[in-house]
Formats: structure tokens, sequence, C-alpha cells
DNA sequence: TTGCAAATGCGAATCATTCTCATTTAGAAT
DNA sequence: ATTCTAAATGAGAATGATTCGCATTTGCAA
């Protein structure tokens, strides 16, 4: 259960001064499930809590170097997704219409990976997946219209 | 192994207009591995053959949407790599240094996707899944810097 | 050969993101 | 509590990739 308290703790621990913006921004991530910059520029607006654009994007820059936000592209869209990182490597399951971001367990790559890098000769570094599809809400929502 | 009429055959087939611009890019993807719309207009610049960067981003688009090219995004970068398009579900293992793009064999996301369907009630409509390391080559290199 | 939709060229426009620089602020040190 | 400084912020300009508008050209089917 998120608290104001362990918010900020998050911060303390990761070097990072507390800042109403940082702040607002994880409580945000944490209703949300993965936002753009803009749409968190817009939400925090909403809120009457309004700050500059360009902060919402360094306060992400930061949060992430600090391993506590991470992001990605949906296909066929221009900007990138934030969301919450909770630990570990975990790959998600993306709703392409709500843009609903559910954490699997497991990955299905690494042992695969290691096969290709014994056949290729490459030295892996890393990889990414990420599934879509349309959340149980969605496909309702699909059928409606 | 490629030649002028494949190429061509390749346009008819898809639809397109068979015409100078498209064959000297999918000549230039056959080259390289992979290629972002600017290096393609620089290279075909220095060929002789220059023509407008929005024709080729409109060539490259053209190209996608029949199936012939594909992009993807190498991470930490903004721009966007076309590459040649070999028919099926593939997926690639990418050099994070020269770019080098090697196709792969085989798909260990498909059946890790069916078995999420089932646990979130998601319709899985697709997945990416790239792998990137350090081709033999530039590991080489990298030890003689 | 003709006709016309498709393709091109050029520059302007757009969009997300980053940068600059002056100002403010968190939090450590006093 | 006050002072001090590096870190963070705000506003807007700048950048860089990509797309768009529109006039012109060009495949290619008839």
């Amino acid at each position: 259960m998120p608290c104001e308290n362990c918010q900020a703790d998050l911060l303390r621990r990761a070097g990072l001064k507390v800042t109403r913006q940082r702040m607002a921004i994880l409580e945000l991530l944490q209703e949300e499930e993965s936002l753009t910059a803009d749409q968190i520029f817009m939400a925090l607006r909403e809120k009457g809590q309004e700050f500059g654009l360009s902060t919402v994007y360094r306060a992400l820059a930061s949060l992430e170097e600090k391993g506590l936000v991470s992001r990605t592209e949906l296909p066929g869209s221009s900007s990138q997704c934030f969301f919450l990182k909770s630990g570990g490597h975990r790959h998600h399951l993306i709703c392409i219409r709500c843009r609903k971001r559910v954490l699997l367990d497991g990955c299905p790559v690494e042992a695969f990976a290691e096969e290709i890098a014994g056949r290729s000769g490459f030295v892996i570094t890393g990889h990414s997946l990420e599934i879509f599809g349309l959340c149980p809400a969605c496909q309702q929502e699909d059928a409606h219209v």
C-alpha cells in the first residue's frame, strides 16, 4: 500500500531530492498503469498542480536513471510511455487500446538467448520483449461499438 | 541472388510503381543490414542518386505497408532503422555497435503468450522481441581499443 | 500516344524531446 | 533557526526526426 512517506523514502534512497513535482509524478504513476510525459503534464494540471513540461521530462529521466521508472513505446505511437518499475527483470502485457500494463512473471527469452549466443558468436547484452493484446474490458467495449 | 528484375517484380507484385527511387532503396537495403532514413538519404547521395528525404520516408512507408520492409528502433536511439523483411514471423539479433542484424529462427514467445492469454483474459494480438549484443567483429574491435 | 493516379521534390509544419539560463528550493552545515 | 550550495525548476527557444501541402513529374494501363 503506497503512502507519501514510502515515496519520499524511495526518492531519498535514490539520492534524489524530495520535491513536490517528483512526488506528484510518482503518485500519479501509481494510479495509472502507464502514461506519456504529456499525459502526466496534463493530468497534473487538472489536479491543479501545474508545472513545466520540461520538468516532467527531467523528473522522469532522473527517476529512470535511479531505476524507479521505465519507459517503452507502444507500436505505432511516436511518444514514449512511462511506468513504475518493480524490481528485477520483468516483461509486460500491454493493452493496445487502453494501454493498461500487466506485469508478467517469467521470461521465455533467456534460454533462447543463450542458445543464440552459442550459435552466433555474439555476446548477448540484453533483449526487449513486449506482448500486445486487448484487455478484457476493452474487448467488451469493442463489442459494444 | 538479388537482381534488378527480382526487385522490380517485388514492387510490381506489391502493386507499387517501379521507380528509380524505390529500386535504389531496395538495392541499398540489400547491401546494408539496416539503415535509418537519413543514412539511406546520404548513402544515395554519395552514389550520385540524390532525391528528397521525404521521398525516402514515403518510399519506406509504402514498402513497409506492403510487407517488403520493417523497422525497429535501437535502444537509446531516437531514429528508426529500416531493413528488408524476409517473410514470416522472425526476430532479430542486433549488434548494438555496428547495428548488424541477424535473422533468428524460431520464436520463444508464442507458447509463452498463449499461456498468458489464458491466465490474463487478454486477446493477444502480437509481440515484439529483439535481442541485443556485440557481434564477433565488434568484440574484436572493442578489445583493440 | 494519351491520360491520370501514383510518386516525387521542396520547403514548411508538426511533434516529442532536450537544452539554456535565470530563478527557486531542498536539505546539509552552521 | 539561518545560511549556503548544489540540485531542481520554469519558460521558452532549439533540435531532430518525421510528416504534410502542393505543384510538378512519371509509370504504366488503355
